[in-house]
RNA sequence: GGCUGGGUAGCUCAGCCCGGUAGAGCAGCGGACUCAUAAGCCGUCGGUCGGAGGUUCAAAUCCUCUCCCAGCCA
């Protein structure tokens, strides 16, 4: 049994509603999974919710809900969400779910019956209009920093994780696995961090303080685990830890775990310490990329830039928006966000290169061939340069998919996208019309063969034009359908009849008033 | 404060490791063409490479200092 690539998204807390930067995150790596299933390869690609927590029942409190009741809705939220963007998770896990609930359970009493786990007390300054502890370094003056109110010193029973005991061990690990944290800055911080000293880290609440929306220790009834112990562990509950080891087996590790910056440490340090703890395998690859500005300023609720995926997906099209997280920035770097940016990928990118390429070709086809693909003679010229980098092209794309570096990955299409387009001026197949039939035929071969291939390279970032783009090739099936690794050239079947449709990206109306409104 | 990145064309960035006539895309301008979503193609304008000093025949690239921005320091 081959190994399943395995992928992760965060699990989402449902105290927030999904908006660009979830969507950032979930589409990454919808496209690493769908990449990989074109290349053959079984995935399990997983996403979900993290439904635990104080938060939680907090708002549940002021809307009048259970909190059952409230992340019940919200999940839908979620899911509605990932169906919109055309997410393709092979598996969806709620922090609700018995089976996730389950394993919580079994590994929080295995590491306390290793020792792993200890009871203690925790110390801290307590804002209790805000039930948050701070530490002595994030206070001044005895006040909270978040509203102000003077802080109570406080002292609760809690069980303490033993992750100094990890410390050495995680280094090591670290260190000798330099892909292990990307991108290479954050690897930085990591290792500094460790060396700087792991403490010991509390991982339960006491009941009585946070009310009862949590999993519950399972030899204290005073004790509540901590989210994060809660929600790390989805990582392993979903595909089975403990109850399926067989699956287990075949999906651990994790091939890639993706995460927003924010929550790095929590990844890159607490979870593979935990699971050094319990002896399970590190996962590959814990990548960290960036956030998202909305025109120039950060995304708040209060400043009402909050980018809806869903409304800027209705207008501009899902794969457009897809398009844009990834081609506009670098995974990794910070990137803005905004309409006019949008617009300007649209324009130049999709509708012009694009859009307009097949459009433009399949024309052609109408006019001098009647919709018909003639049938490649063996002799006929092809184009070097097309050639060439149709050839570079399957290498090129696994080199940066691997490294996450979707931006460098669509680059590369758009470069035949760019040559195609070169091909044409430079052959004037509406000269070749009047002059040379045969050859015209090949150029217009050349042509459709060529954005076949354009067309499965795109399908993991762009599954919907992709297929459009094949329907209208007049191709069977669909371009995911077909193994990448035999894709190559001189493949597109003769006689087949094209079925022009309309344009890919439609010039947009309201671009210069979209652009204003953002 | 300590550590780490970064400051290059109007905008976004590459080049810096391994010194040798400043690059790409977008935007702007001009041209020829017409298959096409007035798209595409060709050409072109545009930069004292954050600042100062140093090494060198030669520095965006190496060294020193300095200013500014960002990240990490539970």
């Amino acid at each position: 049994m081959n190994k399943v690539f395995y992928i992760t998204t965060p699990i989402y807390y449902v105290n927030d509603t999904p908006h660009i930067g979830h969507s950032y995150t979930t589409i990454a790596c919808d496209v690493l999974s769908r990449y990989q299933r074109l290349n053959g390869r079984e995935t399990y690609f997983l996403t979900g919710t993290d439904e635990h927590g104080q938060k939680v029942s907090q708002a549940a409190k002021a809307a009048g809900k259970e909190p059952q009741q409230l992340v019940d809705e919200v999940v839908e939220k979620y899911k509605a969400m990932w169906k919109a963007l055309n997410i393709g998770n092979d598996d969806f896990i709620r922090t609700t779910d018995p089976r996730h609930e389950k394993v919580v359970q079994k590994l929080f009493a295995d590491l306390h019956a290793k020792g792993d786990i200890y009871p203690g007390q925790y110390e801290g300054w307590y804002c209790v209009p805000c039930e948050t502890f701070y530490l002595e370094t994030q206070i001044e003056k005895g006040l909270c920093p978040d509203c102000g109110r003077p802080l109570e010193k406080l002292k609760e029973n809690t069980y303490f994780f033993r992750m100094s005991k990890y410390q050495d061990q995680l280094l090591a690990y670290i260190e000798s696995h330099p892909d292990f944290v990307q991108p290479l800055g954050r690897y930085h911080e990591i290792v500094n961090f460790v060396k700087s000293g792991l403490r010991d880290l509390s991982v339960s609440r006491p009941r009585s303080r946070i009310g009862g929306w949590g999993i519950a220790c399972p030899f204290d009834q005073e004790q509540v685990i901590y989210v994060w112990f809660d929600a790390l562990l989805n990582y392993i509950s979903a595909p089975g830890y403990g109850i399926e080891p067989e699956r287990f087996g075949r999906v651990w590790p994790a091939d890639v775990q993706v995460i927003g910056k924010d929550i790095l440490k929590f990844h890159a340090i607490i979870w593979p310490a935990l699971l050094l703890a319990a002896g399970i395998e590190l996962p590959k690859k814990i990548f960290a990329h960036g956030w998202w500005t909305i025109a120039g300023e950060k995304m708040s609720k209060s400043r009402g830039n909050v980018v809806d995926p869903l409304k800027i997906s209705a207008q501009f099209g899902v794969d457009s928006y897809r398009y844009f997280l990834l081609r506009e920035v670098p995974f990794g770097q910070d990137g803005d966000f905004s309409e006019t940016a949008l617009s300007a990928r649209y324009q130049a990118d999709l509708a012009n290169n694009l859009g307009n390429l097949l459009n433009r070709t399949l024309t052609m086809l109408e006019k001098y061939f009647a919709g018909i693909v003639p049938d490649p003679a063996p002799g006929r010229k092809t184009d070097e340069t097309l050639t060439r980098l149709a050839q570079a092209l399957p290498a090129r794309i696994e080199q940066h998919l691997s490294e996450l570096a979707f931006s460098l990955a669509l680059e590369r299409i758009w470069e035949i996208i760019d040559a195609a387009n070169r091909y044409i001026e430079n052959k004037a197949p509406w000269k070749l019309a009047k002059t040379d039939k045969e050859e015209l035929a090949a150029v217009l071969y050349n042509l459709v063969d060529i954005l076949r291939l354009v067309a499965v390279y795109l399908s993991p970032f762009m599954p919907k034009i992709s297929q459009l783009m094949w329907e209208q090739l007049g191709l069977p099936g669909t371009p995911a359908e077909l193994e990448i690794t035999k894709t190559s050239l001189n493949q597109f079947p003769g006689k087949t009849r094209i079925l022009k449709g309309q344009p890919l990206f439609p010039k947009l109306e309201i671009n210069e008033e979209g652009a204003r409104c953002s």
